[in-house]
DNA sequence: GTTGAAACAGGTTCCCC
DNA sequence: GGGGAACCTGTTTCAAC
């Protein structure tokens, strides 16, 4: 299939406000209303558009908190790493987790209300899970960029 | 103003699928179409969204290889925290940058097409950016959870 | 890939309760 | 504040080039 620089372009625009209309797109593609109307089609059919979701305000609805948790497992068997990725994707608190490199072995994404709000998913909840050895939290003092627009 | 709990259950439909119609959230709400509209107007005009966005396949844009970057500058003058979160902002391959409590600074959320990708980001682009102290990067072995949606 | 037009669906407005 | 119907804008399909 082709995949050209005009549908770089679109995925672009989409990524950064999916509400354009296609005469929008198509003015600032020179394309027509239709071509425009194909390409995203086959963008969706072909699995390079995901989905289209809506951002939010984390401050306008009180999850003004950031922290980023290192945690390193007990042991690595297979048992204890799927348990443990599952009962993570679970908890809604949780953005994102990751597997990675380094003397950890997941990193963390965490929203909460506050500080307080913090502890208590630590405590209550985070830990809670077996099989943890250590967990790291940094905290987010300021967000510099924050983008879900992946560029060219 | 009133932000009640069928607001919450909005704002998560829409966190999660944008392009739904508002007689299917309708449904769901237990709500004629004007007022999930007139809801959804509310919650735009109020900053509670802040926009409609595409989100993408990176694997299938070969965007595959995600690293954490943690920075530490060299001093931590105005001037200096200033010019670095101001061109770290515009570098594409940077998705987030958020200032962090701890050992480093910085923590950088990085994007690029493969290891090599990712060796001349550090090289050419990061570290060419004056003030930087030390860096440290942590790889993506696996990505286990990545939303978008923030839960109540 | 373009244009134009027709058919349709959904968003938007207004008036009612 | 919510519901129903009319209106209007954008999407979708289709034809012909």
């Amino acid at each position: 299939m082709i995949f050209d620089d005009i549908d770089k372009k679109l995925l672009t625009f989409l990524q950064t406000d999916s509400k354009q209309t296609n005469k929008e797109l198509s003015n600032k593609l020179n394309l027509s209303v239709t071509a425009v109307y194909e390409r995203i089609k086959k963008l969706e059919k072909d699995g390079f558009i995901n989905k289209y979701v809506a951002l939010i305000d984390k401050d306008r609805i009180d999850k003004s908190f950031v922290a980023f948790c290192h945690i390193k497992l007990i042991q690595h068997t297979q048992d204890y790493v799927v348990k443990f990725e599952k009962e993570v994707a679970n908890l809604p608190e949780v953005l994102e987790c990751y597997h990675v490199s380094g003397e950890y072995d997941y990193l963390l994404k965490v929203i909460v209300k506050d500080m307080m709000a913090f502890r208590e998913f630590l405590v209550k909840k985070l830990t809670s899970i077996n099989h943890i050895g250590s967990t790291h939290s940094m905290f987010v003092i300021n967000e510099v960029k924050h983008t879900t627009v992946i560029g060219f």
